[in-house]
This record gives structure tokens, sequence and C-alpha cells, in this order.
DNA sequence: GAAGGCCCTTGCTCCAGATCAAAAGGCAGG
DNA sequence: CCTGCCTTTTGATCTGGAGCAAGGGCCTTC
């Protein structure tokens, strides 16, 4: 029997991540630092990478497939509260304890290195140091982006929201490689039980939402986690995020006022 | 007519910060080189500090009062992201726009240090810049904690939580020197509409949930700012984050289960 | 000391979205 | 192929909390 994840090391045409993660623009030296460091690891989807209020023997970034992170409530609650798409790291270097526990979403391939050995390279390269205080800072941009999504945005538009971000990761540079060419199309890459629990509201209602959608012209389902966009504007304007959306002088409430 | 802050050079007795913020710990060098950047700034209630999408010229900590960090919906809707109360820092170094308006929830006084000045001192004590890493993973720490709260607990366990929260801040070691031996009374330091805005919610939802509160015996109502806790027990599993609640083990819902 | 603004509270109404229920499709394992 | 499980969708119902309105108290400003 194999065991339940598979670690090997990096051979050099295995990590794919060399331009686009903590490996991006790093110098020689500490690429292959962190390259001796690195073990590939394949999770099948709904495995736990870290438990909740575990130890975090290790960090990484995501090669391929989804990671999210999550906390549960005692009565079972659970909410998302961060998904990691390829390029993005994983796990806390300096916290002992997990805050979240962090789980495949979807089969993934995950790049790990010790949390020790990644924390003496980082003493002994101030620029990874450095470009983890920006890689921390960007995390908590998009947690507080998600602060205002949650506290103050209809389920409408947070499903908006979320299409919208997923197809500007999927635009961006080193992704677009990996999708080429499939430009109006949305792939959502988990499963709409994630979604709920990522966007606070249940699986019901997005499913409404999204049907409503389809309904109303603004996308096409091609599957329930392909879409097509059929009119990018009205998304955006769905979303509730729209710079061009003209400022309203009334009293602002916590819903959304009536499009 | 006064310029509506006022700046001036921390004398030694000025900022009692010392034992509690980015000072704390500091090497005697690095202390001396924060107090000749650092000036205090006054600002009162409902001064903006920073505004949205603008250039944050400086970084700072609060030395007395609370800030608020918040983002605006175009519609007007707004959310507060974070509250920072004395010995928390605000601004972001190495951003050029600051992604969140910072206001004054009362009257404050700041601690302030130029931002250009101070990514300098970070160039020059590596212990500052990881000091700043350690104190931005607490901060995101602290966010997806609220992401939790505002994606799947009610009204009454956000306000519960709140309520447990600013307790445990009080009785911190630095902060409980300023309010000695007030143990079983809670200060909310800011407004119900702030309050409202910080818990995804509304005024008038909060007053009836701590008028409820009040009425089952939880706590007593000293005045709408100060409440003395009556029952902590039972405030606890209010909040939802009691860990002594025996986990149930029918399907987690998106709402609390019936107390 | 009068006026205007906030701030907090409370009663009433209404609705977005959660919950409950059920059915159909897909996939993995035996 | 059958069985069981999971995923998604859709319909029907219910409710927590938002919206609206109004009243009283306090503070600041003129």
């Amino acid at each position: 029997m194999f065991a339940h994840s598979m670690l090997r090391p990096i051979s050099n045409d295995r990590c794919a991540l060399h331009s686009c993660s903590v490996c991006r623009d790093a110098s020689p030296e500490l690429r292959a630092e962190l390259e001796r460091l690195g073990r590939l690891r394949i999770c099948r989807r709904g495995e736990t990478v870290v438990g909740e209020e575990e130890d975090t023997p290790f960090v990484g970034n995501v090669v391929s497939g989804v990671l999210r992170t999550q906390k549960t409530l005692h009565d079972g609650r659970q909410q998302i509260v961060e998904l990691l798409l390829p390029g993005d790291m994983f796990g806390r270097v300096f916290a002992h304890t997990s805050r979240v526990s962090i789980e495949a979403a979807s089969n993934v391939t995950l790049c790990c290195f010790g949390r020790a050995g990644f924390e003496a390279v980082m003493a002994r390269f101030p620029e990874l140091e450095h470009r983890m205080l920006l890689s921390i800072m960007e995390e908590l941009n998009a947690a507080q982006d998600w602060i205002l999504l949650l506290g103050c945005q209809t389920v409408t538009e947070r499903i908006a929201s979320f299409l919208l971000i997923l197809r500007r990761r999927a635009l961006r540079p080193c992704a677009a490689a990996a999708t080429p060419g499939a430009f109006p199309i949305i792939r959502v890459p988990i499963c709409r039980r994630d979604m709920a629990a990522y966007l606070g509201t249940t699986v019901e209602s997005i499913s409404r939402t999204i049907q409503e959608m389809a309904r109303r012209g603004v996308l096409r389902i091609i599957d329930p986690q392909n879409f097509e966009i059929l009119d990018e504007r009205r998304l955006s304007l769905l979303s509730g995020r729209d710079a061009t959306e003209k400022p309203f002088e009334h009293v602002a409430t916590r819903r959304a006022s009536i499009a």
C-alpha cells in the first residue's frame, strides 16, 4: 500500500513555479537553496494537509490544484478563509500551531519546505524574509477585501465578485500559460459546497443565483464548474465593485441599493 | 487657528508605548532611532488620517484612543476592517497607496513615522523587519478570525465575541495598567454606528441584542459604552466560541443551532 | 439658552436568503 | 451491473435581521 501522500525531491524540470512564486526573481543561490529543500507532495481531494490547531511541520506553495484553508466552529459550521491556487504559499513561518486547517479542495501537487529549514534559509537570505513580508501583506489585503465582501455585500454581489476574481487570476501571466486562449471562459475549480463555505452562504443560494444570472444572459453555464461570460460589463455591475458606477448621495444602508 | 492636527517630536517621557509596541524589546540603538523619527500627532474624532486609495506618507502606532480602518463601496456602504487600539500599528510599509481609509473613531494620539524613513530604518535593522513580519502575521490571523465571524456567525454571536475580545485586550498586561482593577467592566470605546460597521450589522440590531442580553442577566448596561459582565460563562456560550461546548453530531448549517 | 446634530433605543413591517425536501445525474467501489 | 454516496438543482416555507419611523437624551455651536 502506498503512503496516502508521496514525497520526492524536486528535479529541475518538475516544479514549474520558478517564474511565479517565492522563487520568482530569487537570486541563483537562493533558488538553488530552495530547490534543495523542496519536496513535491501529491494530495488527493479531501485530504488534510495541516489540521486546525495542529503543529505546522512545513510551509510551501501550490503547484497545481486548489487548497482551502478553513476554520470550524464547535457546532460544525465551517468557513473557508482562503483559497490557495497554483503559485500561492501555504503555512505560516514562525507560527508553531496553525490557526486554520489546510485541506485539498481538489487533487493537488504541493512543493513543501520543512518549516525549520525554510526559516533557516530566511535567516541567511534577507531577500527571502522581505519577500515573505510582501507576500503576507498581499494576503492581508485579500483578507480585508473579503471582510468587506462578507460584511456588506449580497449573495449575488459575492458570487459576481468571486467569478471576477477567478477571472483576473486566470488572466495573470503565469497562469494564462496553463489555459491558453480560454478568454471568456471562467473555470471554477471547486465544488458548490466549498463556494458556499467561502462566500458565507449556502449551496442552494449559489445554485439559484447562478441559474438566475444565466437566465438574465450574464453568463452561460457550460457545466457546473465552467461558465462562459456573455456580459462582463453586467457581471462587473452585479459585483457592486464597478468603479464607473456612480456614487449615490442617499444614506448608505447595509443592503445593496435597488439596481 | 491651529492646524487640525499637531505634530511634535517625542520627548523621552511622552510616548508611553516603549513597553508594548514596535519598540518593545528593541535594541537601544533601534529604539533611539525610532524615537528620533517619531512625531506625536493628535487627531480629533472623525478626522481622516489616511484616505482610501491615497498615498500613505507615514506609518505609526496608536498611543491613545481608537483608529478604524474601513472600506467603502461605491454606493456608500461601509465596512470597518480593523479597529486599532493603543499599541497597534497603522499604515503599511512598502505600500504606496492605502487600500483602506484610516480614521479616528475617537480622539486619538498617534506616534507617526515617515514611511520612507521607517523603511530606511528597517533596511538597517533586520530585527525591525522581522518584528513587522510577525506583527502583520498577527494582523492576518485577526482578519481571518473576522472572516469566520462575518461568514457564519449570528449577530448575537458577533456581539458576544466582540465584547470578549475587548475584554481580553483590556486584561493584557500593558493595557491593564491603564484601567486598573476594572475587572468585570467592559468599556466599548466606539459608538454603535462603528460597532455596526465593524460587526457587519446595523445599529438597531446591536441595540436590540444588547438590551436582550441585559434582560437575560448576562450583563448590566451602565451606559451605552460601559457594561458590567454578570455572567461571563453565558456570554462566552453566546459567542459560539466556547471551547467546552460539546460538538454536535448533526449536519452543520450556516445558522447557529438552537441553544 | 435655543437650535441643530448625533446617539441610542424601540416598535412595526418586510424580505433576502437559510432551511427543508426531493429528484436527477455522475462516479467509485464491489 | 448494482449500490451507495456525493453533487447539483429546484420548489416551498420560514425567519433573522434589515429597513423605516419616531422619540428622548446629550453635546456642541452660535
